[in-house]
DNA sequence: CCTGCAATGTGGACACTGACAACATTGTAG
DNA sequence: CTACAATGTTGTCAGTGTCCACATTGCAGG
């Protein structure tokens, strides 16, 4: 990794873990185009080579973290062989996600930006969902879970991990470890089917 | 309400009601104090005499908003005779909230703000958890509703109406009327109490 | 009824930000 | 090798949060 001259290299990927990292230390509220600039390395404008402006930088930012939510729960998920403890596995993976990466959480979910527009980013977020999704409607195949409207099932356990990861990021809940934030999430997974 | 001359004569309620219309019609990111003056007619200096700085403004509002929403949780249960009923209300009027109030509802808990160290919005918030786990005693306490522990139950319930309060709020959940939403809602809390 | 002071509001200043425009440097395709 | 597109830089502007000194006013004690 030589110094520069002029040219960065890969300035696009540098900003987008610079604005983690400022998000993680300073606060998403604190989050500045020209601090991730300077962390770069390169002046206040160059960004603007490589985002339309700075909604798209946390547009990108937000993208990048639906994309690994999205993996993480398949990966927790086909850990599993049951289809009911696949699900429940999966919904863990977004709380521990979410305890993992609350910078990116955070970005993803109530950033300061309008990037409805985005169709990357709608993309990758409906991408997330319909993990979920799939994991409920093979549950129901199954019949280890309630038939009926697939898609209210669906909404209803992802209310439950976004509450729980929501709170967690927050700081509202009194555990102290992350541990005990996951122990509780499983606790709360668990009941929540334990009607069906 | 005559033309002011120099005093404002109620300027720091003048400046909470406009940060929430600022906040509801621009966005919590476009939220501004200058802004808020210039609405209050004001100058961009007088609200440094009723708030520290632009966090202190948002706490405050936040404050109030936990206070509503206490009152409507509270409202809610007590035309309820069941315990169990009371609680089921009680959430529903969470979600309710953060439908009818969303400007109120994004700064009481994902505020660009460091608030943690305001006392009177920690207790406000406190005050409002404290509400939901009263309902779950009474429940338990009633056997309408498993024993156990309590602060657990509180949290678990507080995490789903919470995690659908929030998506809601964002736009995420597929309904295009409150009322789907709240219907939602409905099924949702009944969901979660049907294993007891 | 004064009068002086604390409460409240004003104007100016400063450093910082997001964004635009004009210019500089460089990799690379032909 | 050479033009050109991609990338980075400097300069600028309006708008923001916050500090300071100053102006206006309500009100309490004579």
């Amino acid at each position: 990794m030589p110094r520069r001259s002029y040219h960065h290299g890969n300035l696009r990927e540098a900003l987008l873990r610079g604005a983690l990292r400022v998000i993680a230390e300073l606060g998403p509220a604190a989050f500045t185009l020209r601090e991730v600039a300077r962390r770069a390395g390169v002046s206040h404008n160059a960004p603007y080579r490589h985002f339309r402006d700075k909604d798209a930088l946390l547009a990108a930012v937000a993208t990048q973290g639906f994309r690994e939510l999205t993996r993480a729960m398949r990966d927790a998920g086909e850990r599993q062989s049951k289809a009911l403890e696949r699900l429940k596995q999966s919904g863990l993976a977004y709380v521990a996600f979410a305890i993992r990466r609350p910078e990116h959480f955070t970005v993803m979910f109530d950033a300061p930006f309008r990037s409805s527009k985005d169709p990357e980013y709608m993309q990758a977020s409906q991408e997330a969902f319909n993990t979920l999704v799939n994991y409920i409607r093979n549950c129901q195949d199954e019949g280890q879970l309630r038939a009926g409207n697939t898609l209210e099932r669906a909404l209803y356990a992802w209310s439950l991990v976004h509450g729980i990861a929501k709170l967690a990021v927050a700081g509202r809940l009194p555990f102290r470890t992350k541990g005990a934030m996951l122990k509780f999430a499983m606790f709360a997974i668990n009941e929540s089917v334990s009607g069906d």
